[in-house]
DNA sequence: GTCTATAAGAAGATAGAC
DNA sequence: GTCTATCTTCTTATAGAC
């Protein structure tokens, strides 16, 4: 990885776990291997270093929603892979959703990052609600509007149904952030949410 | 109120809005209406001042826990408040539950600056795990152990079903935190959630 | 308890050699 | 692009008068 890169990966590193403020060039390059003033070569200030992560993760964020959205589009693709859909399926793909955002180092680092950042200015506040609320309730909502049209899953309100299946897990998500001794318990518990969930929207019969 | 205690009121104020790391005691003095240097009378440092603000909250937290312990220790009591519940009954309890939460002064204040601050150390994370984890789940989950022995709600796995209620909230609040200007939007989802709660898990008949 | 003046140190950033 | 040396500013905290 080059130089530049290597200092918005440590810079993100310190910022997911002390906050901007609290962390000072010299700490992010002694860990980049260089001395702080070399810093000044790659990125103006500390404030474009933060800003360009900022930016990388916003770039991030357009391909993944771009993603999202083109297998949306296909409907069809997307209902055959849920044509076989039962419990055990749903557990495991809210599971591995869970495990994914939990310890995938990039998106782990960035929303740590922001959740300390998120009430420093409006901007910050917005792509926090954009990036792990509104986004993901739309996306799974139109996954578990499949889901719905399949007749897998029965209800008359999907984006109700939505926020009792995303809630428990965004939760579960912070509370392992700031305390990931606790992964095991909730991973049981997001378990036992799937299979509640499943029983009460699943088709009784 | 004494000089002493408008110090940690200002305080909690601005760590709330920016956090520790960039409130600078000057600006803690200007609201209180001192000099800076004044303020060492009353607090031996700024960490002073933070420390305390936590001491602060710690007892009313213990206050509270005692007077909720207190309350649930006499089920007949509290079964008799929910004897008559019904939907709209439910819908106003979270729906105050949530305003209480979101308006009260001190708690969002408080709230904000774990938020922020959670990640600095581990007795900061386990008291924010505490506060907005295990605690409303448990008190929540003895209310509506009470509501099922009624006979008002019906499951096999009371916990999960407090999850279900609580986690929606939870993730409200947070996003009316970021965003004030969605609290509009977040009680609409509030209702619809309760109501949905209550459809999925009251008596189907 | 509050003030003014100031010490002490930290931290971001620049200058200029290599 | 990296370094050493240094500047500048900001910030916490203390000293000592009132």
């Amino acid at each position: 990885m080059d130089t530049k890169h290597k200092i918005l990966d440590e810079a993100l590193t310190l910022f997911s776990e002390k906050g901007f403020a609290n962390v000072f060039v010299n700490e992010i390059a002694e860990r980049v291997g260089i001395k702080a003033p070399s810093l000044y070569k790659h990125y103006k200030s500390k404030q474009a270093i933060f800003d360009a992560i900022i930016d990388e993760m916003n770039h991030r964020f357009e391909q993944q929603a771009q993603a999202l959205t083109i297998d949306g589009t296909d409907p069809a693709a997307d209902a055959e892979v849920y044509k076989n859909m039962d419990e055990d399926h749903l557990v495991k793909l809210g599971t591995d959703l869970f495990k994914y955002y939990l310890h995938d180092s990039y998106t782990r680092r960035f929303r740590k990052m922001l959740t300390i950042e998120q009430f420093q200015d409006k901007d910050l506040a917005r792509v926090y609600s954009q990036q792990y609320f509104d986004m993901p309730l739309s996306y799974q909502g139109m996954l578990l509007g499949l889901l719905v049209s399949q007749g897998l899953l029965v209800t008359e309100n999907v984006p109700i149904m939505t926020l009792h299946f995303y809630a428990p897990i965004y939760m579960l998500l912070t509370v392992c952030d700031r305390e990931p001794e606790r992964e095991q318990e909730a991973l049981k518990l997001m378990e036992e949410h799937i299979r509640q969930f499943d029983k009460l929207y699943g088709r009784n019969f």
